[in-house]
DNA sequence: CTGTATCCAGTTAGATACTG
DNA sequence: CAGTATCTAACTGGATACAG
């Protein structure tokens, strides 16, 4: 295999799996449900900027994936509690490890996106 | 600070940097400019299925945010040589982990999307 | 070789109103 | 409480043509 051919070693299978679980709110859902089981306006509560909709497309997502587990409560009117699932337990470390680096670096990152900024002018 | 009025740990902020080093084509990309330094078109082979415009796109804005550098080699035509930054390299052991993550639970997500779309039926 | 510019179809996200 | 439905504005991505 020489080097004008070489692929990449992420399918398109792995940036949607990817895609779908680090999306723009996916990773601050899961970290919520990581401390423990919420119930929807709990989280909505928790992140605020998220609407209904997308909120709710989020968890089904997520759910579809195997990351959280939905739990109907009978009660009146009737409540929906959201869990991580085993899967989305695998995912807790790393998602701890993107918001540490996140919070760490945010402040070079500006320093680099004004440097390019004055530069491009 | 009771529950109900408690806030996520991640800001817009955070979310914006994530969004914009996570996204669809990021990942791969640094995954590529941490072996070694690329050439654009070198870049557009290893990655198939991205068209110039996003790969631009892509690193334009890694380029912004400090994660990979620009080098403009003076031949003819011109040549531009992509590299990872210092910023970049602090990111790879996560990159790493993340595609290695997909690697492994990728068989174990498309049985739960299987359960989820024959229970929906 | 490495882009930029344009057009355009398709997706996505917010606002709002309504339901079991 | 936990959604669904609808409308619409905004953004995104592919195709194509062209340029330094």
């Amino acid at each position: 295999m020489d080097e004008t051919t070489e692929v990449g070693r992420l399918g398109a299978e792995h940036r949607e799996l990817l895609g779908q679980v680090l999306d723009k709110w996916s990773l601050e859902v899961l970290d919520r449900l990581c401390e423990r089981p919420r119930r929807f306006n709990e989280l909505r509560r928790a992140i605020p900027e998220v609407t209904q909709k997308s909120l709710t497309a989020t968890l089904r997502r997520l759910e579809r994936n195997g990351m959280v587990e939905r739990d109907i409560v009978s009660t009146r009117p009737v409540g929906v509690e959201y869990r991580i699932a085993p899967l989305g337990k695998t995912l807790q470390d790393l998602i701890d490890a993107l918001l540490q680096w996140s919070a760490a670096r945010l402040p070079e990152v500006q320093r680099a996106r004004d440097r390019f900024d004055a530069a491009e002018g």
